[in-house]
DNA sequence: ATAGGGTTAG
């Protein structure tokens, strides 16, 4: 610590002590000298003293206490306008950058080539476009276009504004490009998500003579993360490992992150495992790839281990990656444990921090707490009420969505395109054709009627409204359509039954501009289906590999299935079945009995049925298989994914999996499971609950077991499937107050679902099961999705 | 270099 007599000192004694702490950022003494300053009076109006102190608040990163110095100076010299401007575009306000520019220009003082560098840093974090504009033109005027390094700043802004054209432009003619100049345009067009652009250039640049340097690694690989460009991020790799800047924790982790969003898991472990010097953004790059992929398991033992560890600091970035492993996996009490954390470190006031948190309980089915916290936020914006419409929606409570829509309305908030498009399917569900058509009026306001993905919403809004004339009318007006636009309204003239509309229109796709997708030929299948085109169904299905290089997966076997069966062709679709490349799932099957049902073959439907008990949803299970559904948990949410996750762990079995949470434990049982510790007590209540449905004339619903077993036994096998088992469970484990919820990962069996109805009349309890598709909230004998799903 | 809300089918 510096000791200060208190004696008067020579000006030039202050400057050096200034000069100290500047070197070393001491800001504890720079405010004694200071107030020395002050005291003795002597030089208090020196304007060089006053320089010095400016610099020195500047430098110690003060900038308030640098500003109220820096105003009481009657004469200012450009350096120190610059610096205050530095300070400015370093620390924020970016605002005030600006301003302190502006007041400088008005005062008569002529910016020099340092000047503009650092207003056009400001320019470029605020995305003031036509600001930066305008100090462009008076750079031209003052004849610095020429100059390098305000050129680059030119080049930087107009990147960094989304301006590539006009950036490049003036790249281009510069007379000289260094290595900050190449990586101001690669930068900029990288952040935009141009990537073959971003690549071009950097080959530009080594062929220009120029190397890439640590800077330029770094601000390519999101874009080929991005892109999920894999052979040419490797290509990337290869340079870094060449040019020995893999050491580079900034560089380790752009390469880590990049591996990580191409689904490269074990390279960017690997490249985790050998970075010694790991910081927060290293750990968190490593997580959320875990997240990314769906390896929850490994994703949250590596943020314990981060813990641990203890050498770097949790930031929210790191806590909102892990609440989306949580809320992907349903773990409400790890996702309440985050909760917790983030409260206790204060991170909680970080907005993004709360709106992970919002869509973790919406999404998990828990609205009442997504409520609370989110009647707790001070601030909340477009997103926060975002999650909470699109998790109402999804939890099939398509009213509290509408009224925290009117809620958004009445604070002010403007409502984007997601918000909309989180919205509309509300209107959808609830068959609210009054709401979805105000809706409509108050987009076309808004100016957002002809947004894509909004018209796209809308589309399937009317038309799931019974509106398909309306639907047809806002896919007619769409300036511009996707793929999604085509397949939403094929689709709806599917669920319509009007196929022949339905293969029109995908007539006039094949002349227009999107190429179909999976998608498109499961809307065109299902459309033949509902309308009976066999014909027309068959010949599209075995064209679509040839010529449109779509291979058939899973849902389009489905589809098929579903089209030769309820046609009456069962024979058909049953050799259609074994003559599969790939193993049938228990959807494929299941498809096929209830083909069976309907067409009344009891023969085949015991056959079948075999089948669909081998492979679920109420198949026996192999406990290995169990354990890997749940430590991988809630996959439910991604069926598609799923079924691409268990390929890669060579399981190609899905059976019916129910699980329930109690006090941070998941208990997963499988159908007829007998090896849960307390399987007696559950199978006893089971049998006393079954006694009590009777009375209330409950009739197991055979027709779901085509088994040709005594009917006695038939009803016992539906009494033990997986979510009675686990609503049983719950029953005995929780107290009555508490709401029982299980998960499951396919759908709900329409035999369990009339049975839990009737549990919650009888125990008077809130029962609600998630499953594959929706969540079913039970009470009181009813079941909210209204036996619709 | 890491982080938040979204539409198409069955």
């Amino acid at each position: 610590m510096l000791d200060i007599p208190s004696e008067n000192f020579g000006i030039y004694t202050y400057i050096h002590l200034l000069d100290t702490c500047i070197q070393s950022k001491s800001l504890v003494e720079g405010k004694k000298i200071h107030e020395h300053i002050l005291k003795n009076k002597t030089h208090i109006t020196k304007t060089i003293l006053l320089d010095k102190l400016t610099c020195m608040y500047l430098a110690c990163g003060e900038i308030d206490l640098a500003r109220s110095v820096f105003d009481q100076i009657p004469r200012r010299n450009v350096i120190l306008w610059n610096s205050m401007i530095r300070g400015y575009a370093w620390k924020g306000p970016l605002d005030q950058a600006i301003g302190v520019y502006y007041e400088m220009l008005d005062l008569g003082i002529k910016p020099n080539k340092f000047t503009f560098p650092f207003v056009l840093k400001a320019c470029s974090g605020l995305k003031a476009l036509e600001i930066g504009r305008e100090i462009h033109s008076y750079v031209k005027r003052s004849g610095l276009e020429s100059d390098v390094y305000v050129c680059t700043a030119l080049v930087d802004f107009y990147a960094k504004c989304g301006c590539l054209v006009e950036a490049k432009n003036l790249f281009d003619q510069m007379p000289q490009r260094d290595v900050v100049a190449w990586n101001a345009m690669i930068a900029g067009s990288s952040l935009h998500g141009f990537y073959e652009d971003t690549v071009q250039l950097v080959f530009n640049m080594q062929s220009s003579g120029t190397s890439p340097n640590t800077s330029t690694l770094v601000a390519v690989l999101p874009t080929i993360g991005q892109a999920k460009a894999l052979s040419q991020g490797k290509n990337i790799h290869g340079y870094s490992v060449r040019k020995m800047v893999f050491e580079d924790v900034m560089v380790a982790t752009a390469l880590l992150d990049m591996y990580g969003k191409c689904g490269s898991l074990d390279y960017a472990r690997r490249i985790f495992d050998t970075t010694s010097l790991k910081n927060e953004v290293t750990w968190s790059a490593m997580i959320g790839a875990y997240v990314l992929y769906d390896h929850m398991r490994e994703g949250v033992e590596t943020f314990d281990q981060m813990i641990l560890d203890g050498t770097v600091s949790i930031t929210p970035a790191t806590l909102g990656t892990v609440l989306r492993a949580c809320s992907k996996l349903a773990d409400m009490s790890k996702g309440r444990q985050i909760h917790g954390y983030s409260i206790k470190r204060g991170s909680i006031v970080d907005i993004m921090m709360g709106n992970s948190l919002l869509a973790m309980y919406s999404k998990g089915g828990i609205l009442d707490d997504a409520f609370r916290l989110f009647d707790e936020m001070d601030t909340k914006d477009t997103v926060s009420y975002s999650a909470m419409i699109s998790g109402c929606v999804q939890n099939g409570n398509a009213k509290d969505a509408l009224d925290t829509f009117r809620g958004m309305q009445a604070s002010g908030i403007n409502a984007d395109t997601a918000t909309m498009v989180g919205i509309l399917p509300a209107c959808a569900h609830l068959n609210a054709l009054q709401h979805g058509r105000c809706n409509h009026a108050y987009l076309t306001v808004r100016g957002f009627a002809s947004n894509t993905s909004i018209c796209n919403a809308l589309i399937d809004m009317y038309s799931k409204c019974g509106r398909i004339d309306f639907a047809r009318e806002v896919f007619n007006r769409m300036p511009k359509r996707d793929i999604v636009s085509w397949n939403a309204i094929i689709a709806g003239y599917g669920i319509h039954g009007r196929g022949g509309e339905a293969l029109l229109l995908f007539h006039n796709l094949l002349n227009d501009d999107p190429k179909p997708d999976y998608v498109t030929f499961i809307c065109l299948l299902s459309a033949c289906s509902h309308s009976g085109l066999i014909a027309e169904g068959k010949h599209w299905f075995h064209v679509m590999p040839q010529d449109f290089n779509i291979v058939p997966r899973m849902e389009h076997y489905i589809c098929m299935v579903d089209l030769l069966g309820r046609g009456g062709l069962l024979d058909e679709a049953y050799n259609f079945i074994l003559k599969m490349p790939f193993e049938p799932d228990v959807r494929v099957w299941g498809a096929m009995l209830s083909a069976c049902r309907i067409h009344e073959n009891i023969k085949m439907g015991e056959e079948v049925s075999k089948n669909v008990q081998r492979l679920g949803p109420e198949g026996t299970g192999n406990f290995v298989l169990l354990s890997n559904i749940y430590s991988a948990g809630g996959r439910w949410d991604d069926a598609a994914n799923v079924r691409i996750v268990q390929k890669e762990q060579g399981f190609k079995k899905s059976p019916g999996c129910s699980w329930v949470e109690i006090t941070g434990t998941v208990h997963a049982f499988v159908g007829g499971d007998r090896s849960h510790p307390l399987s007696m007590k559950i199978y006893e209540k089971l049998d006393e609950l079954s006694v009590e449905m009777k009375k209330l004339g409950y009739q197991a619903d055979i027709g779901f077991v085509l088994q040709d077993v005594e009917v006695e036994e038939k009803e016992r096998s539906l009494l033990y499937h997986s979510e009675k088992l686990a609503v049983a469970f719950g029953i005995l484990s929780l107290c009555p107050s508490k709401p029982i919820v299980v998960t499951k990962n396919l759908r709900i069996c329409g035999d369990c679902h009339s049975a839990i109805k009737l549990i919650s009349k009888i125990t008077k309890r809130a029962i609600s099961v998630r499953d594959a598709s929706r969540f079913h909230h039970f009470s009181d004998g009813t079941c909210n999705c209204e036996d619709f799903w």
